[in-house]
RNA sequence: GCCCCGGUAGCUCAAUUGGAUAGAGCAAGUGCCUUCUAAGCACAAGGUUAGAGGUUCAAGUCCUCUCCGGGGUACCA
């Protein structure tokens, strides 16, 4: 404006400030160097919001900016073919917590679960089993080269043993692999739902790959990018082709390459079919992706394939998130499943405990690397940041239980303009900070913001308790203890919905 | 080689997307429990935001290059 005015910016805002019109809830605005013009709340509209925040409850902070416009959250979708990784959980926590953000900023979120059960992983999976199995039996059945060696798979084995008897050894040993491969899915995704329900994540919906062949649409997808002329035949295999792919094409089939007896494509194939599933016959206005950095690779391809389907590519959402490193003593440990060597999510709930893996994989942006240290994560609970967030709850929780002690109604009420400490203020006006953070969050899809808000709360709430005598004995300050009984109040509730977010709980006491 | 993400206090990370004096937690320093939970609070200390250019009223943030770390770059999933 100072270069189109011929003016200089302090002059400016002088201006505008001057003819800025009163309004109630702002005490002054003045201005400041070099040119910004501050306004400042006044205290008592400050004050006059306690009670609305308190009415709100575990919706204060809820947006209408999503519209119930309908997205997809699709998140963890770990193959089925072993127990949860700790690899997975930063997975599970971004993808839960964003779809809490954006419900409360106004969408109507799905929670997806993408069950990868029609790839050649199964069929290495069944024979592993089936290997194991015929162990069992003194019968030696070739362990497939890419299997799974870990001592699950061998008391999967047990199992089928236990259940079947000597069955599988008298079946054809493809149909075996097959069988027991989708009968190992089965059992190793039950245990995969409760792993994730430990770590306080539920999915709405489960969704199977091999639905998106059963039900042709993978066939029609087929034929509606050959139509496009975006797939290519060469030699026995089948391409799909875009001039977005920095290469010249990617593999949908090939006999030689996947010689699956079921004739099951790769599996980038079934991107294709997924991503029309999830924006045309089910209608997300949007799908969002939540993938590891080594899936980065990806993006373009179903990009691609969006594209060549016809689709608005912007539908599709990705979140890469940079991988973890998991550590303990200071030394990196490498896991992978087919290798055996692995930690898995239930141990590492049960030693550390939700809470603390939920906020410390939040705390971060999604975009840089992990250190994850196992012993650290041990030795450290008793000072995790969640725990300053949780204290400030059990805190209230305890002066409303002595409140009561002393004969205090807790749920009377008071009257907030008493609330003129600069501690109460600035604790109030933390609290109206939510609703816009929560849009913020949603809107950059960054749900890590709440933690930095949930400590600052807590802090804001620790200055107030120091600075300002709750439950007072003596009766000329009566009136002061009602109002700040019905502050502390607001307060837990909004320390309770912030952690609700999070998905942490909020213990009364600790 | 090419593509993506990082490099901010001794360590681990924030910084409302280009705004005011770059903030927290650990670690180290000083002080606060006869009064609502000290898992807390206050004070003090800690910085050439990897480096060099550029864009503009304004750069940790945007552009170019260099260096360092992580991930990807399969007819694996």
């Amino acid at each position: 404006m100072a270069r189109v005015l011929h003016r200089a910016p302090m002059q400016i805002a002088e201006r505008v400030a001057k003819h800025i019109p009163a309004a109630s809830f702002v005490a002054k605005v003045d201005v400041a160097r070099p040119g910004y013009v501050n306004f400042t709340l006044a205290e008592d509209w400050v004050a006059s919001q306690v009670p609305a925040i308190l009415a709100a409850g575990e919706t204060w902070g809820n947006q209408t900016l999503g519209n119930n416009a309908r997205v997809q959250v699709e998140f963890v979708s770990a193959n089925p073919t072993g127990p949860i990784t700790i690899g997975s959980a930063r997975n599970a926590v971004i993808g839960d917590v964003l779809a809490s953000v954006l419900e409360a900023a106004g969408y109507a979120v799905q929670r997806e679960y993408y069950v990868n059960d029609a790839g050649s992983k199964v069929r290495h999976f069944g024979g592993s089993i089936l290997s194991r199995y015929g162990d069992l039996f003194n019968v030696d059945i070739p362990f497939p080269e890419n299997g799974y060696p870990a001592p699950y798979v061998t008391d999967l084995a047990q199992l089928v043993k236990e259940r079947f008897g000597s069955a599988y050894l008298d079946k054809e040993r493809e149909v075996a692999v097959r069988e027991l491969g989708h009968w190992g899915i089965k059992q190793v995704l039950h245990g995969v739902e409760d792993d994730l329900k430990q770590l306080g994540v539920h999915f709405d919906n489960w969704f199977s790959e091999r639905s998106l062949y059963e039900s042709g649409l993978f066939d029609q997808m087929m034929a509606q990018l050959s139509e496009g002329g975006y797939v290519v035949k060469y030699d026995d295999a089948t391409w799909f082709r875009h001039e977005d792919l920095e290469k010249d094409a990617v593999l949908i089939r090939s006999p030689q390459v996947i010689p699956d007896p079921e004739g099951r494509p790769t599996y980038l194939a079934s991107d294709m079919p997924y991503l029309w599933n999830k924006l045309v016959v089910r209608g997300f206005d949007r799908a969002i992706y939540i993938w590891g950095a080594d899936h980065h690779g990806d993006v373009p391809r179903v990009q691609a394939g969006a594209k060549a389907l016809g689709l608005d590519v912007d539908r599709l959402v990705f979140i890469i998130y940079q991988m973890v490193t998991l550590m303990r003593g200071g030394e990196v440990i490498r896991m992978s499943k087919s290798s055996g060597e692995f930690v898995t999510l239930r141990e590492l709930v049960d030693e550390v405990g939700a809470d603390p893996i939920r906020f410390n994989m939040l705390t971060r942006t999604v975009d840089v690397t992990l250190d994850f240290d196992l012993d650290l994560a041990v030795e450290q609970s008793d000072r995790n940041p969640v725990f300053y967030v949780q204290y400030a709850h059990t805190r209230i929780a305890g002066v409303l239980r002595h409140a009561r002690e002393q004969g205090w109604d807790t749920e009377a009420g008071g009257d907030a303009s008493l609330l003129t400490h600069p501690s109460e203020q600035a604790l109030i006006r933390k609290m109206l900070v939510l609703p816009e953070l929560i849009a913020m969050a949603a809107t950059n899809l960054a749900p890590h913001h709440l933690t930095t808000y949930a400590r600052e709360l807590a802090s804001a709430f620790h200055a107030f308790y120091r600075d300002c005598r709750i439950v007072s004995d003596d009766a000329a300050d009566a009136e002061l203890s009602a109002a700040r009984l019905m502050l502390a109040r607001a307060a837990k509730s909004v320390l309770a919905r912030v952690l609700h977010l999070m998905g942490t709980s909020t213990p009364d006491r600790m």
